[in-house]
DNA sequence: AATGAATGAGAGTTCATTCAT
DNA sequence: GATGAATGAACTCTCATTCAT
């Protein structure tokens, strides 16, 4: 029976689907042109679906921007946390976010500009703001631990993260503009500057 | 008498008056909003002028904003260069540099979250864009001085001025957010960070 | 029952008599106020759609008016054409063409203003003045061949067309404007008035 | 006293200058752009006045095409009725009617295009409209008279003087348009063309 | 008297959103 | 459920007019 009925089996799949391709499309075109410099048909086309179907899946632009926002921040945070363990050596620890750190922008390269460029952003609402806060929170944490034992520079804590992504994100920005052959040599050569810019 | 009469100097300083109230109010809007978050008449209400005055001064939108870029990263060439010694040891070269950045967004704050914001916009004209690369080519020239002596680590000068900039940039944008109190004591401490990550 | 279901007709209909309302009321607007004085929306609201309509059936205004020159071009063209015989003897032909011509501004009075109005203006495109040449190229054609055979005053086709049609405006803007009551027997007369202005 | 004041002499000579001035830039952007199409700036520009001083002489620009238009419909009355003689035999005072026009338009080409264009145009004002009238009145007086003698065709007077200033204006536009060379010779045939288009 | 900088209303146009189909 | 035509508010920009100089 159901075999006769295309509806039965492909509308959930059709369904993520649709909201998969509005999200990719959105996430491109953010990334691309900012919030603003984007508009909701470029979306639709560009997602191959209706201009009014996007409306079906989100409130509205700003819904849009905000699920995507929630959703690559908690993919980075998944990222940056998998496999982490704050009990091992401090350097084995910095090692393991660097690497996860780039593999994350390896593989998603348009959800890191997107987030970088939609930092504090008027639009974002109070949940996007809130997991901001959640990551750095984390971040902080490990770094406090860390230095309790004298790992890093008696700097404080604020100081040393804004240091280190900072440069990951002047690196990386660089990797994607071209300027900088983001190869296996020079993850690991940057790697160790930016360990050498913060152990004590 | 009539020496202190406002009159005499205000007609041409008026002028000059309005360009620099419409050039600070867009500068303002387009490092809070972007440029496309931020309408000509926003821009207009805020400068306390009508919003054809605008068109008087520029031409357009786009003139205005390539105007503030090139303005201020002119500035911010000049406060780079000033003073800065090829010749001297690398030490307190790198010193001159960062003091000048600091000082560069410690001025103007809102400068500098406008020119961080608006790299490689495509409403950038030529000259905009040439300016850019003029800064980079300056540093790299630096850098590649000083690797030359084995200064610094073993490592591309694009990736070295990459981490330097983030991590400059990861400072400051922690100072205007508010997570980072910009006191003499950490600047200097993140000098030493930043130092210690590039040096051999 | 169905077949007079207007729902079944209507959605094709809707769309053209929609682009058909808005070409309306730009012709009858461009040929009361000339192209810069008729606005966009005072087109919208007489055709009754919102103004951002328009801009779904036409690039621009340029557009637009550049569609109603070649449309009604063309009719005039077809009109004057239609049955004409180049091989009839020059009387009837002219008799044919004349009333060809009375008919065209009889049923499109305001298409006839809309054309005579907007001649040469600077913002018609390339096609429409090439269909203006069109037309009087076959006109010329027509009088150069009868000239030959000495059926009109030995002088310039040019000269003939430009007193015939020009003649020929002036009855019909007199019809318009009310100064003259556009009878069969006036409409007949006045063909025998140019007809001896030109025959030889 | 007064060789050393230019002011004392210059005044009228300027103030007329300057009126005369702004006419002649009206004049020539009006008839080659229309109303709309042509901006008070523009005028100014093109008459070398401050745009603000087109408004000491005109209450606006309105008040400047109502200007122009009774201006130059004057000076047109007055070209053709100038050494007119209604009791000259018919053919005569034509031939004199035609001259005279042909003189106008040739030593104010643009006021002729500018006049044309112009009928009938909602921002012109009562008293232009009724200067219209004036000449309208005469030249039908005239044809009544000669047509009581049975001079021209037994077709009503209006009819005639469309098909006559038709054809003239046809002409002369061509004329303006390089389609046409107005040689002497092609305006006395065109003159006989019209005659024969009228008389019996 | 003459200027042209300043203005805001209104131009052409775009776009987030709705809704009939 | 999906669509895209339709909309009007808001955008960038122009211009008739005013007014301080």
């Amino acid at each position: 029976m159901s075999g006769f009925l295309p509806s039965a089996t492909t509308p959930p799949a059709d369904k993520a689907d649709k909201r998969a391709a509005i999200l990719d499309a959105a996430l491109t075109l953010f990334a691309e042109r900012g919030f603003h410099g984007t508009s909701v048909p470029d979306i639709a086309q560009r997602a191959h679906v209706g201009a009014g179907t996007i409306y079906r899946y989100f409130e509205g632009k700003e819904a849009l921007v905000n699920a995507l926002y929630q959703e690559h921040k908690a993919v980075l945070g998944q990222a940056l946390l998998a496999g982490f363990d704050p009990n091992a050596p401090p350097r084995a620890a910095f090692h393991h976010f660097w690497r996860s750190a780039i593999v994350f922008t390896q593989q998603s390269p348009r959800a890191f500009q997107f987030l970088e460029l939609h930092h504090h952003a008027p639009y974002l609402d109070k949940k996007s703001h809130d997991l901001e806060g959640e990551l750095l929170g984390m971040a902080h944490a490990f770094i406090a631990a860390a230095s309790a034992r004298q790992v890093f520079k008696d700097v404080p804590a604020e100081v040393l993260m804004a240091l280190v992504w900072g440069a990951f994100r002047g690196l990386v920005q660089g990797g994607c503009e071209g300027r900088i052959a983001l190869t296996e040599q020079i993850i690991s050569q940057a790697e160790e500057c930016v360990w050498e810019a913060i152990r004590r």
